[in-house]
DNA sequence: TATTAGCAGTCAGAGTGGTTGAGTGCCAGC
DNA sequence: GCTGGCACTCAACCACTCTGACTGCTAATA
């Protein structure tokens, strides 16, 4: 098993590495860090980590720099986290600090983290499928078309268009909008869902063919509050942080432009500790993001762990300041939205 | 001044450079087409091109490549534009036969322009200040909080949170929410935001606060409508033609990120001719996006040009496919949003 | 006058070989 | 368990040469 020092010594190749973007040598080790022994003890440290692959040479008369499973030990044993400078903080609280709608919050709650960071910042919008139906209103466009628009207490709106069979007088509709929400709000989704199949019941004959045809939309929003939707900000780091990449990053920017990629990597995110999770290098492989590592956290938009917030970036990256980075971006935000 | 021949001889040098990515020379070009004649005579045509600025040699001894102003001159005279082939035409139909809202069809828009072009492409929303005013509606958050949702008839839906000092009952609600319709229903931008600064004169002095507030928020909203937005699909395309920028393409990507410098981009594209609108590398200068061409037409949403959509990519890309494709798919959008 | 053939000159890029220096692995001694 | 020392390795760098793709020019030709 590896000593305590030799655990340290990772940590410092790790920390070095990261820095200066190059191999660290058990010279440079002692000349930066006071380990108190010489770099002949240094090096059977090393031997002793590179057996048990967390370190590796790219050639045999280089340095060492970490394997995926050397990063994964240190973000564990990661217990101090950097924390953000003043400025950091400031910049914070100035971008989050006028309250607005949720669309812009998010957005410039991404815009801040990746300028924090100084990655790819991604964060996805509240879930829909455990929050509640706050209203519904039907608009009309033209005789028979109509467009729907659904409300959730989550502060998320969806519209849809719907051609109907028949014209719709101002009247029939202001009816049909007040049952809809007499019966729908305050329900969760699936209640909701379960609902509007029947919905067409409660009217006469002559009208049912067409409020179904108005439910029917309704019940696509409710079921597509489900296919979850993400922001991101800042792909240019990637490019930024091209040499870090073996190949070209083109593949790596093609996998995070399909956002169902990420939203199944975030899915597969399970908090590990305190609701925070990482997952680096080849750990992400079947993504095509073998060479990226992503840090999420969880946000609080009422009360409820519904989504989630991190940031992507090469294998290669600063964790302890990006953690931090993260989590107290995901507490801002937790309490803006839990204001609501 | 240039000759026929000479000019023909600069068609084919920015095809081929554009094909190979490498100096054409004198040599090759009678290889691979037949002009009938010499070697050295096309030598000679080359000196007058190169004299006129139309083609440039990257070092003394190799071919000639294109220079901006050969760009714009081979663009000038583009005659025959390369016809989409009929998978492209399929492709077009199947992403866009089927009818959604507005966010959706742009949405599949612009990864369809990004994907028979290769490029990144644009599209922006069809502009807030000529639409009109369709449908105003209040909802209930919380007892001091309510959320103002703005619907237009080009299908644009703003939301917006507002707190305000007194609790507001339903009945009140409501009856805000018709006078505001019938006020304000049908009415261009730019009279709604006259109407709704005095449309607090309307109530009895008690309400009036909380009326103004309500009717500045959606004043706001008005406003921001003017605030264009616009859509960008394929940024990866850039990373793949790398090689085609002199530096990184880091600041390239910096500037398109930013949506406002595009939009002041696409606000100076002034249609050329038939709506269509081409800029060339140094023209872009001005915006980062020196070494990049963008090519934009106009779409018609409600029978009047409104907004535009474009690609963006390196200035040795083939104009002739992309022009086409463009042209196609604004005109299939405008097809498509007509309908309306 | 327009075109052509031939030839000298240029130069990027690829290939070669030698050198340097950072860094390891190992061993004998403390 | 730690240390100093030494032989060994190898990527990176540099200077050098060689090659081949071009052009530009000139003199001959239709």
């Amino acid at each position: 098993m590896a000593s305590d020092r030799s655990l340290e010594v990772l940590r410092v190749i790790v920390q070095d590495y990261v820095a200066s973007r190059e191999p660290v040598g058990s010279k440079s080790i002692v000349e930066r860090h006071s380990f108190g022994v010489s770099a002949a003890t240094i090096r059977n440290d090393m031997a002793l980590l590179e057996e048990e692959e967390l370190i590796a040479a790219p050639h045999t008369s280089s340095g060492r720099i970490p394997t995926d499973k050397g990063y994964r030990v240190f973000v564990n044993q990661l217990a101090d986290l950097r924390p953000l400078t003043p400025a950091q903080r400031q910049a914070i609280e100035t971008f989050l600090g006028q309250s607005a709608d949720l669309d812009e919050v998010l957005g410039r709650t991404v815009r801040l983290l990746s300028q924090l960071t100084h990655h790819v910042a991604l964060v996805q919008y509240p879930s829909l499928t455990r929050s509640r139906i706050r209203h519904v209103e039907l608009v009309p466009l033209a005789p028979t078309r109509i467009m729907t628009v659904l409300i959730t207490d989550s502060g998320r709106v969806e519209q849809r268009l719907v051609d109907v069979s028949q014209e719709l007088d101002a009247e029939f509709l202001a009816d049909m909008r007040d049952k809809l929400n007499v019966t729908l709000g305050g329900l969760g989704l699936a209640d909701a869902a379960e609902t509007l199949a029947v919905f067409g019941e409660r009217f006469e004959r002559a009208r049912r063919d067409v409020v179904e045809q108005v439910a029917s939309a309704l019940l696509e929003q409710v079921l597509a509050g489900r296919t979850e939707k993400l922001l991101m900000a800042g792909t240019a780091n990637l490019v930024r942080t091209e040499e870090d990449f073996t190949g070209s990053i083109y593949p790596v920017l093609e996998a995070i432009e399909e956002q169902v990629t990420l939203l199944r990597l975030f899915g597969e995110m399970e908090p590990e500790q305190n609701g925070f999770s990482v997952r680096i290098g080849s750990e992400n492989a079947s993504f095509g993001l073998g060479e990226t590592s992503v840090l999420t956290t969880g946000y609080t938009s009422t009360g409820d762990g519904l989504a989630r917030l991190g940031v992507l970036g090469p294998t290669r990256m600063d964790y302890s300041t990006n953690i931090a980075a993260v989590r107290a971006v995901a507490r801002y935000l937790s309490r803006l939205l839990g204001e609501d």
